[in-house]
DNA sequence: CATAATTGCTTTTGTTTTGCAAGTAATAAT
DNA sequence: ATTATTACTTGCAAAACAAAAGCAATTATG
């Protein structure tokens, strides 16, 4: 596990989990899109490649950031949840979405904006709260 | 340019952007460490191979998050400065520290604590005006 | 209840990106 | 004038990624 990492900055740390292409798209897509099972992730609009969700699910378990879980009455479709540690990820998604907003378009002018971006401008922190209250509402998140 | 975006999404299209190893690992070092020659990140702990370092410039550049000037009497040397859109990653920056710091460290105990880390955790806006200002004051920034 | 469809993967086969080592041209220091 | 430094580039091996196909288990349908 020490192999994971870089050195001792926090920050290099943080990246050497949630720096790539993918992990945080599929935080995002479980946090403020609704999605939970292996096939919502593969039908996204980003269209990740099976063998890489697969991967990035494994990886994103063994950090502790999901978990895999099972509906009662289905034995075959797994649920993937965040857990705190996942949801933890929220504010850094939020600036994320914020600087894009703000800097990426010139480059990309379809990216659309959220409407919870506006929430988000006009009281962040409230914000946040709000997206995380909303998402345990949602799953009827109970265990971390 | 268009084609570096997978798709409509503001926080997947800022992840086309620094959504890898070692873009945020460069602006961290340039905003938090004083870094700003290529030899400065090409000595950094985190042994950044020179050719990766070159093409991530290059992007940085690209996407006017960093700018390249000289100084007055060294024709060689280049420093390497951010930009507003650089420095707006500011808060994405502090917010993956907190949360590494939160929720790295276990899986990596080494891990360091920042002395500045504590200032963010007593007031985040704050401690995030001030260490804009401070990079723009040690840089004698002026340009955009 | 037999068959078809769906889900959640794994495997295979390229292609692209990364990492390491070495090399180089220009400038600066001795 | 020679040596060192800086900012790269090049070449090659290794790893990660991507597209497509395959497959086993489960679930839905006629």
């Amino acid at each position: 596990m020490n192999n994971d990492f870089r050195c001792k900055c926090p920050i290099t740390s943080a990246l050497d989990i949630v720096g790539d292409k993918w992990t945080l798209v599929i935080i995002k897509q479980i946090l403020l899109e609704g999605k939970k099972t292996f096939k919502d992730f593969s039908d996204s609009d980003e269209a990740i490649a099976s063998n890489i969700l697969s991967s990035r699910l494994k990886m994103l378990e063994k950090y502790k950031m999901i978990r895999k879980e099972k509906l009662p009455h289905n034995k075959k479709t797994n649920i993937y949840l965040l857990t705190e540690k996942g949801l933890g990820l929220t504010p850094t998604i939020v600036e994320l979405t914020l600087w894009s907003d703000g800097n990426v378009r010139e480059y990309h002018s379809s990216i659309i904006s959220d409407s919870r971006i506006e929430m988000v401008k006009k009281n962040k922190e409230e914000a946040i709260k709000m997206i995380v209250e909303s998402y345990k509402q949602n799953t009827g998140y109970n265990k971390t």
